[in-house]
RNA sequence: GGGUUGGUAGCUCAGUCGGUAGAGCAGCGGCCUUUUAAGCCGUUGGUCCCGGGUUCGAGUCCCGGCCAACCCA
């Protein structure tokens, strides 16, 4: 007795599916047996016309004449027509598995189905399975959105990709194009003699960059660990081991912000090269990213944020200092000081004062250079000061063998010669290390087992590590790293339509970051002034559970807890242990009301007192029934 | 972190000045032997994101919350 569409809908599509098993058909088959895919079909048709095919797919369209139907299955590579003509359509056959004219019926649009027959041409020229032989592999129990319009609300889009790419031919190559991307990376590497290596995602310090980390607890070994941030060490460590060209396509976890360009989780292709230096990656990225075009997408060029990128020129190679002189004529190279390289920022209308000279430039840089970056430049010579792992140049070791490189005014990767002094990597990081600022991210964490690897000796390195994501968004000419990360990260919800569905009841809807309480430790935290408001409205909801008594006779009893919104930001603070004394009677549906009734002025009485400059109100009372 | 916009049927969207919630598609029933915005006729379907407030009356106005997007930092 539902009067929700999507329920009515997904009940007449469970009922079909029973009505399909009553006739001998299994709805939800283990195999296919097709034998070729849409697309074989369509551009082979002068071979296949005639030819028997059996083709598999999703429903798209079902348009039924009378004894005439016609519809189209979308694999993989596209879609084909079918078309049925009853006296052709075998009638169903349990044993085959087959379903008859009479028992379309049963289909749904959305249903992945299995269709034989001869390859042949309709009257309007469409190429098609006359069907001979159809059967269903899966039901569909839910509708499909609507297919002309497509998912166009945006939060749909990003959690129900499926979805999305079921309907959107073009989001659908999309993310195939960045899987053919990241198989093109692998063959580049490997042509030239790299080995793909497995490196920790779980991490006991997260080194070799600079970022908050998320933070686990590994119980079987009754410790805290980290998701990693950065997986060079490991690499370096490859190196040690004897291996020369090592990478890894690794998942890269930094707990901060999330905005059109970055990404919580994202992906890294990280390499290491022994015997060589800085100058080699940046040949070895250049040559990368054209094989990468040509291989994977065919083409040199691309349209990236309005700008026209050429991957078939050679790159601009800059050095930072000189990139900021003939942007802003100012020579930090020649500030000694912090004082110096402060004043010269104070002209570039860049009050923000630096700590060093090297900072300094690099702000300069960010700020008058960075964001005109278009065509792909290496900007190499980046200060020591923020190169704590990186090679100093020998003609000045103010500044490090590293550089970074920058396409569509994006940074698209991370690159320097690697230092394997132990002692001077070591004092670095000494000097730069704070353990009070350690989870904030802003330092190189401590890693003494990394160190001790050096100790036995890393021949020269050098290692690059372009972002997945970013060269993704470059080759498929997207602005947003949601349209190239196929489940981003969203905060989990439920529909109310799918919590009626399947029965989810509210508790286990709650946010993880809710917090639930006793009364009288939130009184006490309250006093203590840990717990405050977070908005000037709070509305309180209070639940009544009613338990039913062990005998007949016996008192029913109850127990309360209240919700209040606006209390923590985007969560629900749960107060749980309101006492309910048996003797109030609860057996009448009077005694229930005044209970209730009490509650809620109590409830509303100690709130407006406790917080007297908020706006309290008090919903009525959800009493749960007997359990 | 700041600003802007949005949330109405399974999907895409209307909804005027505050006055009985609408359409198309999908669904359901019927009719049809060459269809291609998915034929023709009929028809079902609503937590207007949530909670308050103002009002005789709120999808609409006000306050707060949730979710998301976009822009800026």
């Amino acid at each position: 007795m539902s009067t929700n569409p999507l329920i009515d809908i997904r009940n007449t599509r469970q009922q079909k599916a029973a009505s399909l098993r009553a006739l001998g058909l299994n709805p939800y088959v283990s195999r296919s047996q097709r034998t070729h895919y849409s697309k074989s079909i369509l551009d082979g048709f002068d071979a296949l016309q005639g030819q028997e095919v059996t083709v598999a797919g999703r429903l798209m369209s079902w348009r039924k004449q009378g004894a005439l139907a016609f519809g189209h299955v979308q694999d993989q590579t596209g879609r084909i027509q079918l078309f049925l003509r009853r006296q052709v359509v075998q009638p169903t056959d349990p044993a085959a598995g087959r379903l008859g004219y009479a028992e379309t019926n049963l289909l749904d649009l959305g249903d992945v189905v299995e269709a034989a027959g001869k390859v042949v041409k309709t009257e309007r020229g469409e190429i098609s399975v006359l069907v001979e032989s159809l059967r269903l592999l899966t039901k569909a129990i839910r509708p499909l959105p609507d297919q002309w319009s497509g998912l166009k609300d945006r939060e749909q889009i990003l959690r129900k990709r499926y979805l999305d790419t079921l309907l959107d031919q073009t989001s659908f190559d999309r993310f195939s194009a960045t899987s053919k991307m990241v198989a093109a990376i692998r063959g580049f590497l490997n042509e030239r003699g790299f080995l793909e290596f497995q490196t920790p995602a779980i991490q006991p310090q997260y080194g070799g960059g600079t970022a908050k980390p998320f933070k686990t607890h590994v119980n079987a070994l009754g410790c805290e660990m980290y998701l990693a941030i950065s997986h060079e060490l490991y690499l370096k460590r490859l190196i040690v081991a004897g291996y020369d060209k090592v990478y890894t396509i690794g998942r890269y976890f930094r707990n901060e912000g999330i905005d059109r360009s970055h990404h919580p989780e994202f992906a890294m292709v990280e390499t290491m090269t022994a015997y060589e230096n800085y100058d080699y990656n940046m040949n070895l990225i250049e040559d990368m990213f054209r094989y990468v075009a040509v291989n994977a997408f065919g083409r040199t060029t691309f349209n990236v944020r309005g700008h026209v990128i050429d991957f078939s020129q050679p790159w601009r190679r800059v050095r930072m200092s000189d990139a900021v002189k003939e942007k802003t004529g100012i020579d930090f190279s020649a500030c000694h000081t912090a004082e110096e390289a402060n004043a010269r920022l104070v002209s570039l209308g860049i009050t923000e004062a630096q700590p060093n000279a090297g900072e300094a430039l690099v702000k300069a840089f960010e700020v008058k250079v960075e964001p005109e970056l278009i065509q792909p430049t290496l900007v190499f010579g980046h200060p020591v000061e923020i190169s704590p792992l990186a090679k100093p140049m020998a003609s000045d070791p103010r500044f490090a063998e590293r550089f970074e490189i920058f396409i569509a005014g994006m940074e698209c990767g991370d690159n320097w010669s690697e230092q394997n002094d132990p002692v001077h990597l070591l004092e670095t990081w000494r000097k730069a290390y704070r353990a009070e600022e350690r989870d904030a991210g802003k330092f190189h964490t401590l890693d003494f087992d990394f160190v001790e690897a050096l100790e036995y000796g890393m021949p020269p390195t050098t290692g690059i590590g372009p972002g997945i994501e970013r060269m993704a968004m470059i080759f498929t000419e997207q602005e947003n790293i949601d349209d190239v990360i196929f489940f981003p990260m969203m905060r989990p919800a439920v529909s109310p339509i799918n919590a009626t569905i399947y029965g989810i009841h509210e508790p286990t809807l709650a946010p993880v970051e809710d917090l639930a309480l006793s009364l009288d430790d939130f009184e006490s935290l309250c006093d203590a002034g840990v717990l405050k408001p977070h908005a000037q409205n709070l509305t309180i909801k209070p639940h009544v559970r009613l338990w039913s008594a062990p005998s007949a006779s016996g008192p029913t009893r109850a127990s309360a807890h209240v919700e209040i919104e606006g209390f923590l930001p985007h969560s629900v603070l749960r107060l749980a242990g309101f006492k309910i004394s048996p003797e109030q009677t609860l057996s009448s549906e009077d005694g229930k009301r005044k209970v209730v009734e009490s509650l809620e002025l109590t409830l509303a009485q100690l709130f407006r007192k406790r917080f007297s400059n908020c706006h309290v109100t008090v919903s009525p009372t959800t009493v749960l029934g007997h359990v």
